[in-house]
DNA sequence: GATGAATGAGCTTTCATTCAT
DNA sequence: CATGAATGAAAGCTCATTCAT
């Protein structure tokens, strides 16, 4: 123990929790779960693994959450936020605020940004792990209310903005998910496709 | 081969039989197993299962399979081949034979064949399933092909073939995909989603 | 007891005060105990469960029962302490002050009043729990001293009274525990049955 | 391999899992299974235990039973049997050929031998372990038809020979239950105890 | 004394794989 | 080659108990 001044003997035990990590435990679990999982998959998903990796007993494990999919659960619920928050983004622009250029702009980026923020986490989890039916739900309302956004925005300037909305959230996604997350066939350099890709939006949108 | 006495006669056909059942065994368990990763995925998926599906003992399922991925690997290798081979055929069309509307027709045609053909065990394989670094090679080859094939039918019809070939295949595929295999986000009919789709390729392809 | 500065004035009143809590809380782990195993029997009996039942925490059980056992003995202890109480009422009784008649009807309504008191918990104490050498010591000892009393009852009026006793101890125990408390086998209405058993002993006892 | 003729060299390999055991698997587990329960009771009674007592593997342990309570059920069933077998004695007897002395010696005799088998194990079996309903509705239909079989030999000798069978059912269970199988309360000699029994209900059949 | 987070031994169950027949 | 009983590592989960605060 050195450092440790004569002046007080253990004094502060309070703060050593806090100290070492500043983190407490269902947050330490949940960051072993996503390193497991973005690292080595489902498959490696375990909860054993998960309380080894995050230097806790199991039986912590289990004192915060009711099951193995508890711990998925969270993970999910966290990964769906950003969609989420990102698509707050969009919520908040004035319809005619923006160009037609500038829409599928902004709509491209988004994707991007969505796609690139631990794009092996977000692999396993939009691929390899079993999705609830609420998770399933959810995912469906965030896909709904990006389309209905993006037709309001299309309203008055394009027509069937409803139906174009929706090919438009898909091929952004789709593609993007593609490129940054299955990391499968990138074709050419980052820029380039994000390039190419508002060029076909873009030129679907107008025909 | 000890103890083989010289007197076996009809030796050839006997070995022949054996071939014949033997590949018989192999494609029972390629049925089985692909019956149960359609219809209870690849958690479901395991060899005893398998086994007791197709009908045969678990020790013959190791007499022809070395384990559990082998039975997978196979099952892969003829899932991509159906891949090829519709690739296979979009290669003998002379590049002048088609307009770009036929091209961009018979793409997204294509894709849709290669998606509905079974998409319960297409979902796992291309989701659930751990895929070897070989497989993915093969994916990849695949893309590439076909994009090569693709931009060779584009060569001086449109600037930048290589670059607009990519992403039509991209597009292509990873729309069709989730709408018939993931079943994911439908925006509206089958055929108007196709319609849309021809649309949008056709407008990229020519800006 | 080190340490302890003699300035501390108010020492009965503030220990009184805790005796009282302590008392308290030993109380409200013991019936929150004998709450699940009635409800849910043995199976369901554990510590946390107890001290959340309780209200208290589970280092406050453990503050004042050694472990799991200890909890049980305690109840076990209750328990048998009923049974006393009533053979206690018995004890009495003048030898002549009652018919046979009387003495018989006593000894049932006294069993069918033992086991009907929280039957529950008395069908998980007497068959599900495990029973420490004391306890089984002392049941026998309650036996015991039930037989003598009672052959005290009947000494000079029937033959044999202490094997009488015995038998009829054992055999009103034994039935009305099956009635009431293992609910199992009841022939007819209780009343009626309770009937059958005293003519049982009645007959039994004169020949 | 003594006594094995030359003219079948290893001709039948079956044998060998006869040989040294004579009993299959199935059989060795459930005699481990017995064992632990008759030494130490369902709180020791795991699978791991049962694997190791009978000498098999854990795997082997769930290749034959589902769970850990199928090896109970059968247990169970097997210990049913045997009252069953015993009522199934009684059924043959025509109604006149036994006098009512003799019926009751039957009846003592009868439970106080299926209380003598494998005492240890039936106390286990009949208090400690989780019945499941059909293990119970089967227990009071085999009740049913003792009383029923006994009411029948009663029949125009008795008065409410339904009623006084009952009785004499459950009193006979019961106190030899409490006898042999709890080992509570032996009151003096067991054949001693026997006797007494049967005077009470001797007694308690003719008033 | 009171608290409750943390621990980890131990239990149930599954399933890929082996190997004697 | 075919069989399938047997194996045992490994995973999910519980709960009695401890101990730092």
């Amino acid at each position: 123990m050195p450092r440790q001044t004569a002046a007080s003997p253990a004094r502060k035990p309070a703060r050593r929790a806090v100290q070492a990590r500043s983190r407490n435990t269902v947050e330490v679990i949940l960051e072993a779960a996503a390193r497991i999982l973005a690292a080595d998959g489902w498959a490696a998903f375990n909860t054993n693994a998960v309380a080894r990796i995050a230097g806790v007993s199991i039986g912590s494990v289990y004192e915060y959450f009711a099951n193995k999919e508890a711990i998925l659960d969270v993970l999910l619920d966290r990964h769906l936020a950003s969609g989420e928050a990102q698509i707050a983004g969009l919520a908040g622009i004035a319809s005619d605020a923006l160009s037609l250029d500038e829409i599928v702009r902004l709509l491209v980026e988004g994707f991007i940004a969505v796609h690139q923020d631990n794009p092996k986490l977000h692999r396993v989890l939009s691929a390899e792990v079993p999705i609830s039916d609420r998770q399933r739900d959810r995912i469906n309302h965030i896909r709904s209310r990006a389309i209905a956004l993006l037709a309001d925005l299309l309203n008055g300037r394009a027509a069937r903005p409803q139906l174009k909305a929706a090919m438009m959230i898909d091929a952004a996604d789709a593609l993007t998910h593609r490129w940054f997350v299955d990391e499968q066939g990138v074709p050419a350099r980052p820029d380039e496709m994000t390039q190419e890709l508002r060029q076909m939006l873009r030129s679907y949108l107008t025909q």
